[in-house]
DNA sequence: TTGTAAGGTCAACCGCGTTGGCATAAGGAT
DNA sequence: ATCCTTATGCCAACGCGGTTGACCTTACAA
């Protein structure tokens, strides 16, 4: 077992395993993606993992100090997905908002992963990237470093909170997800309206909107909130408001 | 090994354990949310909450189909919780804010079992009388029945969304914790203002906010965003706008 | 008073993360 | 080319997890 993991830009020697992979870092955590893909969020095990990869469970411990770090080292390689599909230059508005549907995105694409990874911060270098750009954008349309800090505050744990609880019921199986979209169809639309008047009135409207996210909705709030915030800079460019 | 688990209020036989302990569904949700506080998320297995109760493990299959179930069932006592210590009448702005508060600090309160329950839904009588109260609340306000679902769909979503992602951090080991925090004043105070120039000049704010949940500022953003959705019915009062 | 089955217990299954010991071959030094 | 070191792989085992099937035992209905 080792005492310690060997940092992936030191390493030199790559046996290949007795079934001929040769492993590293990037090859596990896409391995883990797929791993996550096929079996679930409670999938992504040990064994699983390295049968996946021709290797031992214990060889893991070569690269990851658990299966806690393997977790946080994907999550990083959601961030950085998202962050390579982005471009800035439209303007703050467009962009933040362009960057939080990225982010969103990127997290919905590999929901088993999300589940396990979007509420826990990596500390990692494409994470520290995401951070940057975000403050960079509202510093850049003239907020105060307070208000900056304070709206990017808002607007990553937002993003990743809903990442998590939209990725939650995706990565639930099929039938699961099923029966929960079809609940606002069946169980809530048969409440009687004298005990639950204001479900039972809404009951079309709740099972045409539920089965979405409402994280556009709460994301054009949050940016209108910040095109409210006065700017302390003259480069401040106005986006779309909700009131011109 | 029961073929199907017996409905609380359809219980007749109440045979105590070995250990003397009469069980029930209430005693064994809140046992369980004593586990969790005490030996933390992961800390809720079926062998441990059977020590505690007194009973062998297996007998908590005659109360619930699985551990899924059983933390379905702990998501469910949140819920009431937070109803229960919560009043409404103060108009609709006031109301809301208090909900959501009260939603967001019940889940904060047992961190450990918000983080095994906030990103599900239980569909249990308690959650349905919260959705029940929002929508009222909308409806009351004066908003269609299209935008008060909108609104719902929002609010409720980003308070459970907020609630696990902050318990999250709440329900890591203290140490866990206090390394995450010391974060904001270690690594990234530290990032050389050349490549990270936003995070340079802002690392005094974000070590001062970051270790607080940003759910307060994102709920402000979306209670204006309903005050400037037009009503359609005469009786909207409107609640402190963010433009008077 | 008696029969039934609800609600307990017991023992066992298999999979999990993780660890210590060991084998081997990669690659620098000579 | 050869040797030596040690990084990196493999193996076996530990303790703990959820869950199950078979089996008791006793509360209640008839």
């Amino acid at each position: 077992m080792p005492k310690k993991v060997v940092p992936e830009e030191a390493r030199r020697r790559r046996r290949p395993t007795r079934q001929g992979a040769v492993l590293s870092e990037a090859l596990i955590v896409e391995t883990a993606l797929r791993v996550l893909r096929e079996h679930g969020t409670a999938g992504l095990t040990a064994r699983r993992l390295g049968a996946a990869l021709g290797a031992d469970p214990s060889t893991l411990y070569r690269y990851f100090t658990g299966m806690d770090d393997l977790a946080r080292a994907v999550g990083n390689e959601l961030m950085g997905r998202a962050l390579d599909g982005w471009t800035a230059g439209r303007g703050w508005r467009a962009d933040l908002r362009s960057l939080g549907l990225a982010l969103h995105s990127s997290y919905l694409a590999h929901p088993q992963a999300a589940v396990l990874t979007a509420s826990r911060v990596s500390g990692r270098a494409r994470e520290i990237a995401v951070d940057e750009a975000i403050l960079g954008i509202l510093r850049g349309a003239g907020l105060s470093d307070e208000a900056a800090v304070r709206f990017y505050h808002a607007f990553i744990d937002l993003t990743l909170a809903f990442a998590a609880l939209d990725a939650g019921s995706l990565a639930l199986p099929e039938e699961a997800r099923r029966t929960d979209e079809d609940m606002w169809a069946s169980t809530y639309a048969r409440l009687p309206a004298a005990s639950h008047p204001n479900i039972a009135a809404t009951a079309g409207h709740l099972a045409a909107r539920m089965p979405h996210s409402a994280y556009p909705v709460v994301l054009e709030t949050l940016l209108d909130g910040i095109a409210a915030e006065p700017a302390t800079a003259p480069q401040l460019r106005p986006g779309r408001s909700r009131r011109p």
